[in-house]
RNA sequence: GUCCCCGUAGCUCAGUGGACAGAGCAACCGCCUUCUAAGCGGUCGGUCGCAGGUUCGAAUCCUGCCGGGGACGCCA
């Protein structure tokens, strides 16, 4: 679309009708051409600004270009079915039916694959998320994360990129010590100690400890509180990537924190700061001059007491990521991480590596709500929801839609009775049930002995309907390709409750099986199937089932 | 105090400088002899937080203010 005007632009350029230049004027900024799809129907299916755009820098009534480019765009042998000019001077264009037609049986002929983008050049790109320390199992408000990480590395594959979803984890540290000696103070009986953790998984976990590790924790010279830690976090890091599995959310890579000591890439990535002479020592500690790099201060690498920060980590990390090959990394965390974006993208910067290269996105909270009652998340406390019980509520399908329905930048208030009462009104069930009518539909074809089509040919040329219906299935690509852009999912979920609706007054207006017109039938089975297929595979991008029956 | 995000319909949220600001839910009125009514049609509903500015054109960009959330550790 885009290259035909580009090819009426340059054609009316080459044969006089339009200038090339200003001529005195300064060559301002290039004009970029810019297609979009008008809100309005009566505005065709694609329409361009440019002759608006061309207007100063041409010095030409945008009226008068526009003609001028309508003109060469109805000599374009593109896809362009017809040219309308608009005051102020917009071009609106309209898809030619049999263009259309080629790309419904394309897409049928795609299959699963319709709707991701051939990319011969994939960039390697990790992904982290989540990376809840296994300290306690995964509460409400890990979810979102969970959601947000998974699905942006869903629609980044159907992009075409080659995406690693790894997980990072603490193995070690204070916080696992604490684990180990609540579990060690349950199994005594004793009280459990003010910085200990107390949910009932403690006490699951004390009743589980095997006598070997208990054994070996009382071995002179031996620290109970970490041998214990140890043992209980592997425990419930495990039951992490159960709870994960039932979400739909799969890993290929975990992390433990104590891997980038062990292998040696917290000392290399100290070495690499340390040649390029962006640390210091200053009252004992080793500070990164990320103020160099335009952060507000400098940065604690490893304390006086000789023990490396989480950011020591983090250096440790990324150099490890950088060596693996990635081309590109995104790490997916909550908002309250924003004070430590500057100083990582920084340290990357300063140990040679391309800032842009490293993103966050920053996920805003979810308030959860009972009854008005906002709920607190503490695992020290034990006072939370987890994951699973969450989803045995409300459900993974209507979870997922929830989540990704919404811009990852803005807070969420989830009031779970609430989620529970309108769950059978969850948009979810209304595009699922588009898919479970086709799949109905396409039963009782079969039971009659009909069969679709093998192309929609000559079945949209005289029908508005169903080449509306046919126009839209054609979008998925341009929708997957936006969401990857612009690393957001709404874009995806609204436009499958679009098609959904598109289907459903299709359905109305319609009549698909019909034995008086065996012909007519056979072309509105095979475009019935072709909006299954993109049902599915738009669902199927949010990780959400498509069921044949409701 | 400094920095980041948010403020759009009763509610939850879209809106990447353009054409009358949209969707879902809620509310109200209609529609099942006929491929699934978890559906369809219609109605109601908005000072786009406020005030300036830039632009042919601003919900969108800039500045200031108001309101909500978050971050500012040799915590993790």
């Amino acid at each position: 679309m885009r290259e035909s005007v580009e090819r009426a632009w340059a054609r009316a350029v080459e044969s006089g009708t339009l200038p090339a230049s200003a001529g005195a004027t300064a060559p301002a900024a290039p004009v970029e051409i810019e297609v979009s799809r008008p809100d309005n129907p009566a505005h065709g299916d694609f329409a361009t600004n440019l002759a608006l755009k061309l207007a100063r820098p041409l010095r030409r009534p945008p009226l008068e270009i526009a003609r001028a480019l309508a003109d060469e765009l109805g000599r374009d042998p593109g896809p362009i079915g017809s040219v309308d000019v608009a005051p102020p001077g917009f071009l609106n264009m309209r898809l030619d039916a049999a263009a259309v037609e080629q790309g419904v049986d394309a897409a049928c002929a795609a299959g699963p694959l319709f709707g991701r983008i051939a990319n011969p050049r994939p960039r390697r790109i990790n992904v982290e998320f989540v990376s809840a320390n296994p300290t306690g199992p995964l509460h409400i408000g890990n979810a979102r994360g969970a959601f947000v990480g998974d699905l942006l590395c869903r629609v980044l594959e159907a992009a075409g990129q080659a995406v690693t979803r790894e997980y990072y984890f603490n193995d070690f540290g204070s916080q696992v010590r604490q684990l180990g000696a609540s579990v060690l103070a349950v199994r005594g009986g004793r009280e459990v100690p003010d910085d200990g953790y107390r949910g009932a998984y403690v006490h699951d976990l004390a009743r589980e400890l095997p006598d070997e590790i208990r054994a070996r924790a009382l071995e002179p010279g031996a620290d109970p509180d970490a041998v214990v830690g140890r043992w209980a976090s592997e425990r419930v890091r495990a039951g992490i990537e159960a709870s994960l599995a039932r979400l739909g959310v799969r890993f290929d890579v975990w992390t433990s924190e104590g891997s980038l000591y062990r292998d040696g890439w917290v000392d290399r990535a100290v070495e690499r700061l340390r040649e390029g002479g962006w640390l210091y020592e200053q009252d004992g500690a080793l500070w990164f001059r990320s103020t160099a790099f335009g952060d507000d201060k400098d940065r604690v690498v490893r304390r006086s007491n000789g023990q490396f920060t989480y950011f020591g980590s983090d250096i440790g990390y990324l150099l490890q990521k950088f060596d693996r090959g990635f081309e590109h990394l995104i790490y997916v965390w909550g908002a309250d991480h924003h004070g430590t974006v500057a100083r990582v993208r920084n340290a990357a910067q300063a140990m040679g590596f391309d800032k842009d290269a490293v993103e966050m996105l920053l996920i805003a909270w979810v308030r959860f709500v009972r009854d008005g009652q906002e709920l607190s998340m503490s695992k020290r406390s034990g006072e939370f929801i987890t994951l699973d019980e969450l989803l045995a509520e409300i459900g993974v399908d209507a979870a997922r839609w929830f989540i990704a329905a919404r811009a990852h930048t803005s807070g969420i208030d989830f009031d779970i009775e609430l989620a529970k009462r309108q769950s059978s009104e969850n948009p979810v069930y209304y595009v699922q049930y588009a898919h479970a009518r086709i799949s109905s539909i396409l039963r009782k074809a079969a039971e009659a002995g009909m069969r679709p089509a093998d192309s929609v040919a000559g079945a949209l040329a005289d029908d508005e309907v169903a080449l509306g219906l046919a126009k839209l299935l054609l979008r998925l690509p341009e929708v997957v390709e936006d969401a990857a852009t612009l690393h957001e999912t709404h874009g995806i979920t609204a436009y499958g409750t679009e098609l959904a609706t598109a289907f459903h007054a299709f359905y109305r207006d319609r009549r698909v099986i019909d034995r008086a017109d065996p012909v007519t039938s056979a072309t509105r089975l095979a475009l019935v199937t072709a909006t299954r297929l993109t049902l599915a595979n738009t669902l199927a991008l949010l990780g959400i089932s498509a069921p044949d029956s409701m």
